[in-house]
DNA sequence: TTGTATGCGTTATCAC
DNA sequence: GTGATAACGCATACAA
């Protein structure tokens, strides 16, 4: 008896009577194979316990069953919502997440990417916004022929590597809503500098702006960094003029609990004295006081819809690959926006 | 010229004239090697730019250079900080994170896990509560031969596995500071049942009290679940109490924020018809209004730490055991507490 | 439909 | 100190 240890495809065969590339078969699910045979190996396997050797298999196939997630520090809930929705869709499958920081601003970025990719051999990668918007980091994947799918804001790839959402189109609905309550002197606190997706985001805000023949002085766009403090210093800004204005679009919630902080800490009343609109429809947003009117981005599914994508061809094609690669996102209405106050 | 793709150890051991073993010699350190040798070898590798097959190497050893993370959904911005500190720790080594979630009240949990351990064959895994209190999973880990260490909110394991906070004697003191301001009717959110950080900080809350000389009704202990919902709830139930309550400690952030929520939304004031602590020190502590006093739990620190201690033995002991197993919890004063008012 | 021989790239054994 | 050879456990090519 050489079953030490943990069971092997060779103990299988031995025991099943069959040859250790029938058991891989089996194992493998390939169509050609007495139905007889099958069940008796898979009696076998069923009987001892086994259980393939991922690390034989990665070596032999030259690849591992391993998702990767790589980001660039956006923030912690969005990170949280896409993990979710990736374990959701690798549920009940052989695959793992294995989770990559990176750094954009580094200039060894695209060597560490490709470094890692070399070195882990992933089935696969979801890239998050902001990076997912370098093509350069595309292309390093294509070299290396590891499958990818970027998400993101508007469309960056073709749709079996992309997922993406309707920033523009929807804010200008968000912008829209404010307009229509009467708001002429709406603030925006933009995202950062080369991220696509603030890029829409302000798009999609001044073209609403436009549209109803508002103009829009540059002193009423502030620029934030999706961050908590950049939109607390923004906000400040925005509320430092005069007039000020009666209501602010903030491109993330982050920057839109800020700006009730700020609004709050002057002792001013949201949404009496200043209406406020966020992105992401992250926790906060619903937790904080008053609830934050905001768009809600599917995050959640996306990021399941991405997973799916990525493993389309393990799965078959047959479902995977029908996922859609648009994600429309939806205004939520709560209680941080009324009609500006007559003066 | 054999050498298609990727070099591998063949092409290094035949390009500098040696054998295979000492080129893995070379590349595992090892003492006993003539430094003429190791140098001619390390020209090879850095002149065609070989880099050692993982896979291969997992499959030698029987092992993974792949640090997991196991936890059963605490919340979303303590995973984050978690990850964090992990990643801190592994940056710049050959390791990376895989992350897995289990559902804890399944039947399988244990089976599950196992199961992932035997397959991926990790190095280590660091476990997160409230999973990291249940000793048969330990146990699993033990079995198996995984090394893992264990984060909690009290010692739950020998040093070498085990990084702790003091969640009770922070909470007294908390506390105290309420009494100290005369508060005299304090409400607690306690948190799930099976939870040893619920039941520490429960302790520490119920310690302060009895040792103040206050009588404290049951009424005045809500259960929660550690969730924004389960908090609203809970406070709602304390807040209908007559005589209210002038202060609340809620088990964690999330339930701190919903007392707010519940408050504000009764039109009371926070700190003056109520004062709030909160613990974590989560983002949204500081981010709602007023800022939120909480217990600042130096998750990512333990983290950090936690991860060191895992990798120990590779990174040769002298540092890395050295890691503190105890995190003394700190209170953040903030904006959500004042003194009771005068009735 | 099934079996045989061989490769994947590393580490371990045990000589020299 | 160093090298030949055998694991490690699976998959692929090609035969049968």
């Amino acid at each position: 008896m050489k079953s030490m240890g943990k069971p092997t495809i060779n103990d299988v065969a031995r025991l099943a009577g069959v040859s250790k590339k029938t058991v891989s078969r089996v194992i493998n699910r390939s169509p050609l194979l007495n139905g007889e045979t099958r069940a008796k190996v898979e009696k076998v396997i069923a009987d001892i316990g086994y259980v393939p050797n991922v690390q034989a298999r990665a070596l032999a196939l030259r690849r591992n069953f391993l998702v990767g997630l790589i980001h660039d520090n956006p923030n912690a809930q969005m990170v949280m919502n896409v993990q979710a929705g990736i374990l959701e869709a690798i549920r009940d499958t052989e695959f793992e997440l294995i989770v990559r920081p990176i750094d954009r601003g580094s200039s060894t970025m695209l060597a560490d990417v490709k470094n890692f990719l070399e070195r882990q051999r992933l089935y696969g990668v979801l890239i998050l916004p902001p990076v997912s918007e370098n093509d350069m980091l595309a292309e390093v994947c294509r070299e290396i022929g590891c499958r990818y799918v970027r998400m993101g804001s508007t469309t960056l790839d073709t749709p079996e590597h992309m997922v993406a959402s309707n920033d523009s189109e929807v804010v200008r609905e968000a912008i829209n809503h404010l307009i229509s309550l009467g708001h002429t002197r709406i603030g925006l606190i933009a995202g950062p500098h080369g991220f696509r997706s603030a890029r829409e985001r302000r798009k999609g805000f001044e073209e609403a702006v436009a549209a109803a023949g508002i103009k829009l002085p540059r002193s009423l766009i502030a620029d934030g960094n999706y961050t908590f403090e950049t939109g607390l210093a923004a906000a400040d800004r925005l509320l430092d003029l005069s007039p000020r204005p009666t209501a602010i679009f903030a491109s993330n919630d982050e920057m839109a609990a800020a700006s009730l902080h700020a609004a709050r800490r002057r002792g001013m009343n949201v949404p009496d004295d200043l209406s406020i609109i966020g992105f992401d429809d992250t926790a906060i947003a619903s937790h904080i006081w008053p609830p934050m009117t905001t768009v809600h981005w599917p995050i959640i599914s996306m990021a399941r819809s991405a997973a799916l994508k990525l493993l389309a061809d393990f799965f078959g094609d047959d479902l995977a690959s029908e996922e859609p690669s648009m994600f429309p996102s939806t205004l939520i209405h709560r209680a941080s926006v009324a009609p500006p106050r007559r003066d």
